[in-house]
DNA sequence: ACCTGAACACCGTTCAAGT
DNA sequence: ACCTGAACACCGTTCAAGT
């Protein structure tokens, strides 16, 4: 297991280290290994020098995360997306911000440990856009997109959650919620009415379709008037 | 610094350690130092014991984590809530886990990492019921519950982030949303052009009043009519 | 300018030994 | 049954020394 490894590791071995192989190095092993995959003696052995050295292009590991981050998210929201309506191209943004928090969910974490960033902003400003075109007042955009944002980024974080949940006890997707769903229909009747009577649609439910379906409802509520601050037309 | 520690670090130091005293000393470390704060080293050691005596309680740190995270959420959730609709008890519950996790920022990642776990599943159900008491049809329930859920840990998560962020660069939470905006108007404007557009509106935005405006937004998503799914009354 | 790798000050967790 | 505290196998980060 140990024989060869600096040899082998990578093709470009005799190339000198740089901010981007950094980087690229840093999503492999943060994909295959998760989070607690990303260590600086990992990440050096695979670029096959030492620890230190990553210290002269990367300040400290949180930098180092948030460029990870950065550069999955930024490839996400520079994909480009044809839909014949604003609806649609939120529809399709959001899905595209979920796989991508599902193919790497370490994303997600990092997503929202640092509000306000970069990768965050590349988000905001494609849904915003959208929401622009979509004819919602100035006033009320920052509002909307709020909304969206918090819901996009939620529900994908808590997705991908659940996927790492499924992976570290060993089972798929289907197999977890199953079990989760089990576990609900365990719960004290009285105490918990809801929760059992969600357990069986929770079970077999498709998570794109219901986050999906919540984007939609979020989207209605935009759409829809409200109670009083705008008169009438 | 290092004297007398033992002796005057809790009122209890003569009785023995139990699951509680251990939860709630950790929730001690967590709110006044963060998660960083929450070591088996510096938990000992306001426990007047050695690092292997808490593991006697406790199976391991996200246990104790977890064990923590439920503990604030129970309490919040058991607090009682006089409101006259279900949508004001909608409300209500919402502000009591967003204020909650402002409060205890940790709770807000422990949230997030055991999806479906008790402490969800306490907030879930409160919300459910409501939504029931909304009359929301019964194949719809879920789903709308999801949403909210997720938009309520979405926001609530981001708000605290927001807060442990400015801590950690000495500001308050003005101050770094002033900074915040001051960057985003810098940005360029081909490419940034609606982050630009909310920089102002976010600089003076009240959290808490936005947070209950996007409720307000799903609630009203749940409210209005399908295009096609229900014929029609 | 860029890299090396030993060293420092930490972690979570285990476990023989005590009471 | 419960606690002690040294020990193990890790961390992120620094820094003198090399090229």
């Amino acid at each position: 297991m140990a024989m060869a490894r600096k040899a082998r590791s990578s093709q470009r071995r005799e190339e000198s280290l740089t901010r981007e192989s950094i980087i690229e190095a840093s999503i492999e092993l943060l994909d295959s290994n998760g989070e607690s995959g990303l260590t600086f003696r990992a990440l050096s052995e695979q670029l096959a020098t030492g620890p230190g050295a990553i210290y002269w292009h990367i300040a400290n590991k949180s930098d180092l995360l948030n460029a990870a981050c950065d550069a999955i998210v930024a490839r996400t929201m520079n994909a480009p997306i044809v839909s014949a309506t604003p609806e649609a191209t939120i529809r399709a943004l959001a899905l595209g911000v979920f796989d991508a928090i599902d193919a790497h969910p370490w994303v997600g974490s990092a997503l929202t440990r640092v509000p306000g960033h970069l990768p965050m902003v590349r988000v905001l400003e494609r849904i915003g856009q959208q929401v622009r075109a979509l004819g919602v007042p100035d006033d009320q955009q920052w509002e909307a997109v709020s909304a969206l944002m918090a819901y996009i980024l939620g529900v994908s974080g808590q997705n991908a959650a659940n996927g790492q949940l499924a992976r570290t006890r060993g089972l798929d997707r289907s197999d977890f919620l199953e079990k989760l769903s089990t576990v609900w229909l365990q719960l004290d009747p009285e105490e918990y009415p809801f929760a059992r009577s969600v357990a069986k649609q929770m079970r077999d439910h498709d998570d794109r379709v219901d986050f999906l379906a919540g984007i939609d409802v979020i989207l209605r509520g935009i759409d829809s008037p409200r109670r009083r601050r705008r008169p009438e037309h």
